[in-house]
DNA sequence: CGACCAATTGAATTGATTCAAGGTCCGTGG
DNA sequence: CCACGGACCTTGAATCAATTCAATTGGTCG
């Protein structure tokens, strides 16, 4: 495993006027390359500044005592992600494939405040839909309603990239890795994707995907 | 169904430090009381201001179009809820039991974002909890978390108080039901808790209780 | 090419749900 | 005071969705 190797400062492509303030205020360190699967904060670690995500995809993640693991969400470019109560991680952060993240040092002014406060309020509302998605929905349903978020956030038309290998995906959802390349199965069957690669899916009926959706 | 009803203003009894001063700087209403089942507030009703628990529970949940419910979580006396981003709300909030509620007019000044942060940041460890809950828990590890949790903060020695019905334990815990049904029945025939009442339990052993927990 | 890891697929199993039938509790009205 | 109705809870039996276990395929890297 490699350690992360600092890339000199380069300008931040975030558009986000909360993140760009954030940033603003904040003495933004460089960019450091985490290499796929490489841990940016572990469970239980001392609880340190905000991070950036400017590349690549990163996944913060709970692990129960006999090693189950629940992923909270997956960051992209442009989310921040390390802001937690009290002075150790509840969560880890990891790289899901070679990401390049800046740390954000928290300022003790009130605008900062308000600033993690948006962030927060943001996450949030994501973070109830996913309680929905997880004590709710169906096998088919929470793939759906995931290719949808991913195909949303993407913007790349009618290709999805996914940058996470099936065992993440089914730890986010709440499922066996199995069942997720089942669920896309049946979707190909249906005719609502094509499985263009491991990676990589073209939806080719949006509004089936929407409708499996719930 | 009653009208919520006025009460005269009364000393709260609220501890929380963050909460004791939120309520210093927001001018708070009188207490209004409302009747079991009553609604606060809709899933898309505009937002308005923040609501603390002076007495009794509440649920804030959510609903998606075809009927299933996701109960977020259950609000207790001191526990604040409503906050949200954007103006509609995304979920509902409803006294489960009767409720004294009183509303809290949001500040605009610095002070308040720190402290409404506090707050965000400390409902968002539970809701991760949630998340591991409801993604990677069996049924009966569910309900002994639940169970704990109620415990822990009712703070009555052996003795827990359900004050929700078992269907919406069963929304919280992302189970059927009967399925809730079943779990108690199991815990009470391995001598774990007794079933005083319905809404009654005995914890007999809390040991065994956090075993089944996880 | 072989080794290794990820993904797919199948078969058997299981945990939880659904459907259905009572049972309990409580308030209301005769 | 007791009978009745309704809401909630419990329990059983059948079903089903998802998991587990196991085998195979596919892709990647030295």
């Amino acid at each position: 495993m490699l350690t992360p190797a600092m890339l000199p400062i380069a300008a931040s492509t975030v558009q986000d006027p909360d993140v760009r303030s954030l940033m603003a205020e904040s003495q933004p360190g460089s960019v450091s390359f985490y290499p796929a699967n490489t841990t940016i904060y572990g469970q239980g670690d001392i609880t340190g500044p905000l991070f950036l995500v400017e590349f690549g995809t990163v996944r913060v993640c709970h692990t129960s005592s006999d090693g189950r693991r629940q992923i909270m969400s997956f960051c992209r470019a442009g989310d921040v992600f390390g802001l937690e109560i009290g002075d150790e991680h509840a969560a880890c952060a990891e790289s899901v494939d070679g990401a390049g993240i800046r740390a954000l040092r928290a300022a003790d002014n009130a605008g900062f405040a308000q600033r993690l406060l948006s962030l927060a309020l943001r996450r949030f509302a994501q973070i109830q839909n996913h309680l929905l998605l997880l004590g709710r929905m169906s096998a088919n349903e929470k793939m759906a309603s995931f290719l949808l978020d991913l195909a949303d956030q993407q913007d790349s038309g009618d290709i999805i990239n996914l940058p996470m290998q099936r065992n993440d995906i089914a730890d986010y959802l709440g499922l066996s890795f199995e069942t997720v390349s089942r669920v896309l199965r049946v979707f190909k069957d249906k005719s609502i994707i094509r499985l263009q690669s491991v990676d990589r899916i073209e939806v080719l009926d949006f509004t089936a995907l929407a409708d499996a959706c719930c």
